[in-house]
DNA sequence: TAGTTCGGAGAACGGTTGTTTACTGGATGA
DNA sequence: TCATCCAGTAAACAACCGTTCTCCGAACTA
């Protein structure tokens, strides 16, 4: 804050961000590797030419919206993993972060969504590394917990991954039932996700007693 | 077969075959909203107005696409429930099926993974239709199994959203291994994937002893 | 055989795109 | 105060886009 960086870059990084902002509004309807630079231009308010003061071309600009939607995403799931209660509670707690993330940053959810299997290399790969760090997150914290006594590394891992994938999926139906507009469907979404998470938790808990035959290297032929 | 269709229609038939794999091949490295219809018709070899003998505009060819791609992911799922055999072989069946799938078929799951959430609402509506009955239909035979015996039908669904989802996942997860070149990323994926598969199911053996809570309707406000 | 149907060709349309080049004017720092 | 910097401007570029309209010729039908 305080150094107050002076007219000049403040005012860039306002018109950067506007950049930023607008990009985003426009990729509700759209995906990222059919938006315009003048597209983009067009509604801030600048030259089209303004454009490359920011960025070389929308691929980078798309890199720092991954950056800016995932990095509000890792707050959430510091929140939820500070936590010390019950599994029940935290799934619940769980959904009802979610929900409310989607609620405040609906078009960085989408974007993720949409661009996470997107045209663009550049933006997919930034999405898999940020995505991958999380996992990671996940699995430390899992880690410390009591259930995951005696389980192999690579195994909490796997279900890391399965939690972070099972999240970023119902925010993306979340996202979707309350754009079709149909009346209980985010709610029964959020029901289906309590329940799965539910199950996993359950398979998560009996995973020592019945989860043998660690399928090692080898394969088939 | 037999009835031959005529010259006429055969041809017809054929460049709008033609039309289809030639789109399929160019949303390999790009989305559909910014494909070109142009484009589409320079690698087929015809004139551009020739497109409007076969489609209104490319997203009524995207949904053709969708029924192509999901109508032979069709076919695999009826494989892998028509087993018969204990949970395990189970998995280790499914997940080949799934392997061998996207090596055969990788341009039609790399669509259906990208334009799921992309740029065309028509055509997500189409992916996400076709996937609610494939849901549907992995419900009927989970229900069918002996572990299912005192299972609520939602509960059912709600597993069977879990594992349609897990295979898509695992299948555009599988596609990106093998495209980024790296050696063992494929073998990785599979193994990861039938780890997850068994602690589902492990979820699911012990589902009725503690799943309870069944989280009606309220909510928390 | 004569008439109709229709998949495809071709030209032209107005509009949009990304990018380059040269320029302006206010903030910046000596 | 004065020279420098640099975010944003303006004009022009060639390339491409989706779409319309008119026409052709081979396949169909009667």
């Amino acid at each position: 804050m305080s150094h107050s960086l002076g007219v000049r870059q403040a005012q860039k990084q306002k018109t950067r961000q506007a950049l930023l902002d607008a990009a985003l509004g426009l990729l509700e309807e759209q995906s990222l590797s059919s938006l315009g630079l003048r597209e983009v231009t067009r509604v801030v308010g600048i030259a089209p030419t303004a454009f490359y003061r920011h960025f070389r071309d929308m691929g980078e600009l798309g890199v720092v919206l991954v950056e800016e939607a995932l990095g509000s995403l890792h707050v959430m799931v510091r929140a939820i993993l500070a936590e010390q209660d019950g599994a029940e509670e935290r799934i619940d707690r769980t959904v009802a972060v979610v929900e409310q993330h989607v609620r405040r940053y609906p078009l960085h959810i989408r974007f993720v969504a949409r661009e996470r299997h997107g045209g663009v290399r550049a933006v997919r790969q930034a999405i898999a590394d940020e995505l991958g760090r999380f996992a990671e997150e996940v699995a430390a914290a899992l880690k410390s917990q009591p259930v995951s006594e005696g389980w192999r590394d690579d195994d909490v891992r796997m279900l890391a991954e399965l939690y972070v994938d099972r999240l970023v999926t119902t925010a993306a139906a979340l996202l979707d039932a309350e754009a079709d507009g149909a009346e209980g469907a985010a709610e029964q979404v959020v029901r289906v996700a309590r329940r799965q998470l539910r199950l996993i938790s359950i398979g998560r808990r009996h995973w020592r007693e019945e989860g043998r035959g660690d399928d090692g290297g080898g394969g088939r032929e």
